[in-house]
DNA sequence: TAGATTGTTAATCGATTAACAATC
DNA sequence: TAGATTGTTAATCGATTAACAATC
């Protein structure tokens, strides 16, 4: 049967997960697994990933299960990872850098494709190909590669006005590595990489067990 | 009333962000915060914000919200953040270096106390005030720290080796950057920081709007 | 006092899991 | 065929929201 409904942003999120344990099956040369093993393989239950495909077609075997290579391509078609995607990263610190020279990005179909920061003396510098521009140059960067997608890597004191030069130059979607929650418009997608809130989570339950 | 229910893991994952938040507040000179003032700086919303305290306690008054100083604290004990926690870090790249270097994990009570790496010629460099040591030594740390927290920053190929080898020298929580999912003991608390994961559910939606 | 806002209960909403007919 | 596993429905579980009495 087919579904009609909007998949559940939580499905979303699950998606590239799959496609990740997928990827790592296909290196190894394992050509069908079922939602039970794939499950196990990412500590999701094999009914939740059954429902999760469920959203958007049939793509198994009774009895025999899924063939990696299929699946993987279904799911890259529907996150919409069959082309590179140009990404813009604000703020060129250190861990600006780390981002910059990750190449698990660039292999996944995430191009950055302009590096940028405030301080006069790192523009100009050249990280990889790149070359470190100046903000003026953020919104004609952003319409030549037409990027809607952008990291942003700077102190928390600067993440909104950045975010807000960002969305107002066409950027649709924000990755923010500074501890600060954003404020923007509606239609533009906000997630956060947070180490410090997530450690700060798990101290609550350390603290709990008997320490030693 | 007095609640008894274990607070659900959603709600220690927001704890983090409303002590954040107040601590922007206290800075600010602000002494008193509603629910309602203090949803709109994180977009969550006023009744989940007092639900989610509830389950720890009474720290408003009526009419009046809550004092920042004090609910900052209250939540700041909760968290088992009255204490410094030590922390060791595996896998000293670029992004293992700026892990190391961000003052913002020891500005909230996360101190690293041991750099691991398993390249020979990293062993030794120093980082800030501690030196790159050898897995060797992970175990002589581990203890000598009581480090019951660790952060892998390794390629995903060893990740899971780094893990078993942090799990059996008494780490606790780990909190994982690399792109595969740890099998641990269930008394091991494992989070993640997945950026390209997280930028491929974004490009679900981007997908789907009009492209320009 | 009147107005504001808490803490909590009950109602709603949404996500996960269990179960099984369909079928490879 | 017999065994395995899908896709889907219904049941369960859990989280969020609305509403309001209590009270500062």
């Amino acid at each position: 049967m087919e579904r009609l409904d909007a998949p559940p942003d939580v499905v979303i999120r699950r998606l590239p997960l799959y496609a990740r344990s997928l990827r790592y099956l296909l290196e190894e040369g394992v050509h069908s697994v079922s939602s039970q093993e794939l499950g196990e393989r990412i500590n999701v239950t094999a009914a939740q990933i059954r429902k999760d495909l469920s959203y958007f077609g049939e793509f198994g075997k009774q009895g025999i299960g899924y063939d990696v290579e299929k699946l993987l391509n279904h799911i890259e078609r529907i996150l919409g990872l069959t082309h590179k995607w140009p990404v813009v990263l604000v703020g060129v610190g250190s861990l600006g850098q780390a981002i910059a020279r990750y190449e698990g990005f660039h292999s996944q179909g995430l191009q950055i494709v302009g590096l940028f920061d405030a301080d006069p003396a790192k523009v100009g510098q050249q990280i990889g190909d790149l070359t470190i521009q100046d903000f003026s140059q953020l919104r004609a960067v952003i319409r030549e590669h037409h990027a809607r997608l952008a990291i942003i890597a700077v102190p928390a004191t600067v993440a909104q006005s950045v975010a807000d030069q960002l969305v107002e130059a066409g950027v649709r979607a924000i990755l923010n590595y500074a501890p600060v929650v954003l404020q923007t418009p509606e239609d533009v997608w906000v997630r956060y990489i947070d180490p410090v809130a997530v450690l700060h989570s798990m101290t609550y339950y350390l603290a709990r067990e008997g320490g030693e």
